[in-house]
DNA sequence: TTCTAAAATAGTAATGATTACTATTTTTAA
DNA sequence: TTAAAAATAGTAATCATTACTATTTTAGAA
C-alpha cells in the first residue's frame, strides 16, 4: 500500500477524536484542510484502514457506519432517544471473546458490541410527560 | 396495532429458523404463502416486530440487515470468509448487560455483538495455499 | 535527478437496501 | 352492518456506499 496524504489525514483525525464520525462527517471536516477531497476516498481508505485493523467500524441501529480509532477492546452504547454515544469496558468483554477464539478455533478478525439503550435522562424525561 | 396474517407469517417464519434471513429471503419464503405479498410489507412488519421486541435484529458486517426470531441472550460468529453465522452463548454477556444497566441507570432496548470472524474451515484452507 | 509502472485520487455515475407514498383492502369495535 | 383506523400492494424516491475512468501521485530503478 502506497502513502496517501489523504489516508494519513483520516487516521489522523479518528485517533484525535472521540466521537465515532461517519464517513460524511469525517469528510466534512478534513476537506478544510484538502479542498478538492472527494467522499470516495474517505469511503475507500476508511475500508483500507479497517481492513487492516487500524481503525474500528461500528455498526449502530441507524442506517450509517461510524469508524473509531480507538483500537482497545471496547463497546458502545447508544442512546436510541437523543443518539448520544458513549464507550464501554468492561473485561468480561475480552473475556467471551478469548473463550470464543478457544473454543472454535477460530480467529477474531474485528468485533462490533452495541447496547441500543434509552440512556438515564431520556428515561426521566419520558417519565415527566 | 391490528392483526394482519402477513405479519403473523413474518413472526412464525422467524421462529421456524434459524438462518437469519435478510428481509428479501424472508420476502422470497413467504410469497410462497402469499402469493400478493410485497416487500415494502415485510420490512414495515419486520421493524413493528423489533420496535415491539418481538423478534432480533442482527447486523453483520456485509450491507444487509438480518433478523432473527430467537429472543435469548446470545451473540453471533460471522465467518467473513464462508459467511456462516453461528449463535454463541455466554453467561459472560448477560453480566455485562446487567451491569451496564445498573452503572448507567439506563433501560436496555436490544443489543448487538457481533464477532467477525476467519472460522476454523477457512482458516485451515488459506493454510493450504 | 529523471523516468516509469503501480497505486491513489477526484469527480461522477451506478447500485441496492430501505423508506415513503397512495389508492385499495382488511380489521375491529360500536 | 357499518365506518373509521390501520394495513397492504405496488411503485417511486432516498441515500449510503461502491464502481468506474481519466488524471495525478508515489516509489523505486536507471
Amino acid at each position: 500500500m502506497k502513502y496517501s496524504k489523504q489516508r494519513e489525514k483520516i487516521q489522523e483525525y479518528l485517533k484525535s477524536v472521540k466521537t465515532h464520525p461517519t464517513a460524511n462527517q469525517i469528510y466534512s471536516e478534513l476537506i478544510k484542510e484538502i479542498p478538492n477531497l472527494s467522499l470516495g476516498t474517505v469511503y475507500r481508505n476508511l475500508d483500507n484502514l479497517y481492513t487492516q485493523g487500524l481503525i474500528k467500524k461500528v455498526r449502530t441501529y441507524d442506517d450509517t457506519d461510524r469508524f473509531d480509532g480507538d483500537l482497545s477492546m471496547h463497546y458502545h452504547v447508544v442512546c436510541a432517544c437523543c443518539g448520544k454515544i458513549e464507550d464501554g469496558f468492561d473485561e468480561y468483554f475480552d473475556n467471551i471473546s478469548k473463550k470464543l477464539e478457544q473454543n472454535l478455533d477460530c480467529k477474531i478478525l474485528s468485533d462490533n458490541l452495541i447496547f441500543n439503550v434509552l440512556c438515564s435522562k431520556c428515561k426521566d424525561n419520558l417519565r415527566r410527560k
